[in-house]
DNA sequence: GCAGGTATTCAAAGCGCTTTGGAAATGATT
DNA sequence: AATCATTTCCAAAGCGCTTTGAATACCTGC
């Protein structure tokens, strides 16, 4: 069934039942119910592909999933992200075209998807200090949003992103606050943006208070349980093992947690933890009261904030650049607790 | 940069430029080279939705993500299927579409997908028993393939599953012959037809035995950790507690770890867990020697798995379903031990 | 030197839609 | 009844590609 079929059906012009369908003014509105009428009984739908070569838009968002070629990781929290920006793109009538590639092909990538004009605007994801994807998006002249920053000179262009740094300064804080005052970091890969942030936070905080940061015990790698383990068992293990953990994310936290258990410790009790958490749905947080205490924010809520700005850009006068920052909130679980 | 302005450069016909660019035989290998180095030269790469839309063919996968109304949960398996299909989808020129929504929009989501043409051929994720989707997407005649299975009479449909009776069935055994007889199913929702198969081997290798199993050791619920958690420590503290879980995923046996430390019991020595693990990148069953006895199966292979058998068919002549299933490994780890 | 074949190239139609620039019908106004 | 403004509808062009059917150029062998 194609427009074609349809108006000869109805013995109507092409021009009238388009229009009569896309709710154009031009057209009676006896005859537009007609024609919707007959649309949803022959369960006709406007082939996408005619429909956007016509008026030049897709009506689709592209999302370049990098695939790190030494790790073969797939970030955890993309499954949520994705059902965030997904939600959004689906009230909207817009397709998410998914490219899973390998991060050395990111760039032909997104050449790629210019050139084929397959995508209206793509969602940037993992950016990382002085990102060479932005430029190239801004020479390719195609709307785009940033799923975090990338620290550089140039801050012009669209993103969303927590206050990573405000996030753990707080989270290091309330450990001093507690007595603690030999705190380790087990965070991401720091040529990730995120990291570098939380990273800065951390030292900023132990710089207000005058506090040394131990070298030994700051980390960083993939974001993995056995990630988490691995760190967190042989500082334990140190002569100054810390009193203390920060963990970039609930993942490496339950490496962690299985390192202090090992080590017959209990967390909240005889050592503390504070997470960062993304509110992934498949691994809350515990139900009633929070198991790790956390600086939580929600990666399905950044996926959608994502996804409408960039919906708003693409159809805005005004292009100029947007900045949405979010702030965690510091919940208190049972993982912490005085020196 | 178009395929007009790119032959009125080369001073061709759009025919020849098409032809030579597509590798058909009746352009001569000069033109053919000129043509190229143009095309690169300029960038220019084929509009999508154009061509498509002479082809007939979208040149893209529809992956349909249900987001259970009730708990708002994305499967975490999802991100590393999908990591695994979209890297065929790559090397073969196609493009995943994605579409989130809510499970009950889900027959609509696929009409419009048949309706728009949107896709060429689409994944099925989750299948329960007696499927409705398997018979529409069979009416509406577009080409799928089913990760998963759902039990029912009719067959008559491609899918790629893992042996998950046998699976389970193997694990029981195993726990049987380290000597436990009290054994727990910490399980998925049961209306999931990999969960119904999972403790339908859990329950024949019982019979095979002649063990009664507890039904009060027997739950199913979202897998979580928190699940996980909630049924291990409740079924710890009965007085007919299991020596050892069998528990269907890696998020789950987290939960049921942080039970038993809380318990104050070890791991493989005091009481035995044997996970399904689909070994999720971003968690990794230990390093060198795993943590958890599990029973694995990769389901970023699974993923590659049914992209491939959906291309496949797609090209094929024989469109006659095909079936691919996969048998586990027993992978003995540390959680495990004689009762 | 020419028929017959092969290797190249091209003009134009068509994929299914939107949209431009009228045309026809209707209604309001004189 | 004639005029003009509105409504309502339509034919045809165009989006950027592929593909059909035909034309042209280039070789053969006799």
């Amino acid at each position: 069934m194609n427009l074609k079929n349809l108006s000869e059906i109805l013995g109507l012009s092409q021009t009238t039942v388009s229009r009569a369908l896309n709710d154009y003014p031009e057209v009676s509105e006896a005859t537009r119910e007609r024609v919707k009428a007959a649309a949803a009984k022959h369960n006709y739908r406007a082939n996408t592909r005619a429909k956007s070569l016509a008026t030049g838009r897709s009506m689709a968002i592209g999302h370049v999933i990098p695939i790190s070629t030494q790790h073969e990781i797939v970030n955890p929290i993309f499954a949520d992200f994705i059902a965030g920006a997904g939600e959004v793109y689906s009230r909207n009538q817009h397709d998410m075209l998914l490219s899973v590639v390998p991060d050395v092909e990111e760039e032909r990538t997104y050449r790629e998807l210019a050139a084929k004009a397959s995508v209206d605007g793509v969602i940037v994801h993992g950016p990382r200090p002085n990102d060479p994807r932005i430029p190239l998006l801004k020479s390719l002249n195609i709307p785009f949003v940033v799923h975090g920053r990338a620290s550089d000179g140039d801050t012009d262009y669209s993103w969303v992103d927590v206050n990573n740094r405000r996030s753990f300064e707080r989270a290091t804080n309330f450990l001093f606050d507690l007595g603690h005052r030999k705190l380790a970091l087990i965070n991401g890969l720091e040529f990730m943006d995120f990291a570098c942030r939380r990273k800065e936070g951390f030292l900023a905080a132990h710089a207000a208070r005058g506090v040394e940061a131990n070298p030994a015990l700051m980390v960083s790698d993939e974001m993995t349980e056995d990630f988490g383990f691995k760190a967190a068992h042989s500082m334990l293990a140190r002569a100054d093992a810390p009193t203390a953990f920060i963990v970039s994310s609930m993942i490496m936290a339950i490496g962690v947690r299985r390192a202090i258990s090992d080590a017959r410790l209990k967390m909240g009790r005889d050592i503390s933890v504070i997470i960062h958490d993304d509110a992934l749905s498949y691994l809350p947080n515990g139900a009633e009261i929070p198991i790790f205490t956390a600086t939580k924010s929600s990666v399905h809520e950044a996926g959608k904030l994502c996804a409408q700005m960039l919906l708003d850009i693409i159809v805005a006068e005004d292009k100029s650049p947007r900045h949405t920052q979010l702030e965690s909130e510091l919940m208190v679980g049972e993982s912490t607790g005085p020196a």
